[in-house]
DNA sequence: CCTTAGGCTGAAAAACCTCTGAAAGATTTG
DNA sequence: CAAATCTTTCAGAGGTTTTTCAGCCTAAGG
């Protein structure tokens, strides 16, 4: 679980960073919103946690511009201002969840979990078709049958259910799977995404990953 | 869109129903937790709005329990108790939005909004006559039949559809899809206008790629 | 009614993607 | 340290898409 941090206060950003690490997130950390609307766009993260008062880019502008280019990850947003007409500016702007400073930890920690859940994070299970990904043991079900699945085989699977039926371009998921500065190349898709087939059909099951030439690839239940 | 609302408070309840009627929801209201959860784990509704404090089943246990059926519609829970631990019970009770009485009408609808933006899988299309384009996937949708479209027809129809009935010129269309400086020469326009017409037949489609000599192309819907 | 240029079409060639198996290179496990 | 497993690399098969081209058709103007 990647969570991106776009927070001037480096105080606060440190804490809540440090917060986070110490329940197995993975934090990054920027101090502004031009920065932080660039990493954003990147979408690699699974959230965004926003303060509203930042010098150049404000949070508000920050949501608006990530969610102008169709990236849909959850945002939460942070911030001083208790005032009503923020929070509405701040969900119609793209939010998911509008969190006024000072606020408890642990309020904090069950917004993410709600924010994450609701994305598929917190579940022990993701589901699809007649199919469901073990997120524990790393394990694909179908009926009686499972398979193990390797850390790679699995993190293309997750993603692959987390989107569904909607298209997921190679570009994504090598950036999120192996990392936007890594040079893999597209064909590691193409081969993870064979392995991938070769199990699901092995357990039986009625996913099939659908390719979409120069788009990418989507799931969907076998019509049979 | 069907919401559900679970409030004792008749005279909020009713006051909300007329709100978010007002804005085109279809509202259901029950008036305790038992029938509450019952209803909503019919799992039609594409919103919970759940008070806390009930007689009988209170609020988190409504939650907890649609949430134990696999039920995973959001849920925006409302509440006098300011209390910072009700928050986070309510949260990891399974609700996604915690909103405070009193509140802001506009608040609400933006919570509202948010959270149906999120949930909602916008699968975008671009719709003209019988048929529609979805953006995601390629294919073009024509009441139950579907066909894929190769990346230039996909291309040339999106901006087709874009501009509806107006004129578009070859060379505009040149230009766009395959790019200004590009080598490309009017044929390739009308050998893709040709694959079109073909596969908009091919699903019943009712519109037709009209040609204007000299002018360019533009969509109409057939009359018969 | 004829001419002509623009638009249409089918076929074939060329280019391009995606898939796949095999093998080499890493990493983890026993 | 050896064995097993996982990841990367590579090259070619098999399709699909895109381009090309030549000839046909049709609308518009004389």
């Amino acid at each position: 679980m990647k969570v991106l941090i776009i927070e001037d206060e480096k105080l606060l950003a440190q804490s809540l960073k440090a917060l986070l690490e110490a329940r197995g997130f993975q934090v990054e950390t920027v101090y502004d919103g031009e920065t932080g609307a660039q990493y954003a766009e990147m979408d690699i993260y699974d959230l965004l946690i926003l303060d509203v008062m930042m010098p150049g880019l404000n949070g508000f502008e920050v949501a608006k511009q990530v969610r102008s280019k169709r990236c849909s990850v959850p945002i939460l947003m942070l911030t001083a201002r208790s005032d009503v007409e923020d929070r509405i500016a701040g969900l119609n702007a793209g939010a998911d969840y509008y969190l006024t400073k000072p606020f408890d930890t642990r309020e904090l920690i069950a917004c993410i979990n709600a924010l994450l859940r609701r994305q598929g994070g917190q579940v022990d299970e993701l589901r699809y078709g007649n199919t469901a990904l073990d997120l524990e043991r790393g394990m694909l079900l179908c009926g009686e049958k499972k398979i193990r699945l390797s850390a790679k085989e699995f993190d293309v699977m997750r993603f692959l259910l987390q989107t569904k039926e909607n298209n997921l371009p190679k570009e994504t998921i090598l950036a999120r799977v192996w990392g936007y500065d890594s040079n893999a190349v597209e064909n590691h898709v193409e081969v993870y995404v064979a392995f991938l087939r070769k199990k699901l059909a092995a357990i039986g099951s009625n996913i099939r990953i659908e390719a979409i030439r120069k788009l990418g690839y989507h799931l969907e239940v076998a019509d049979t």
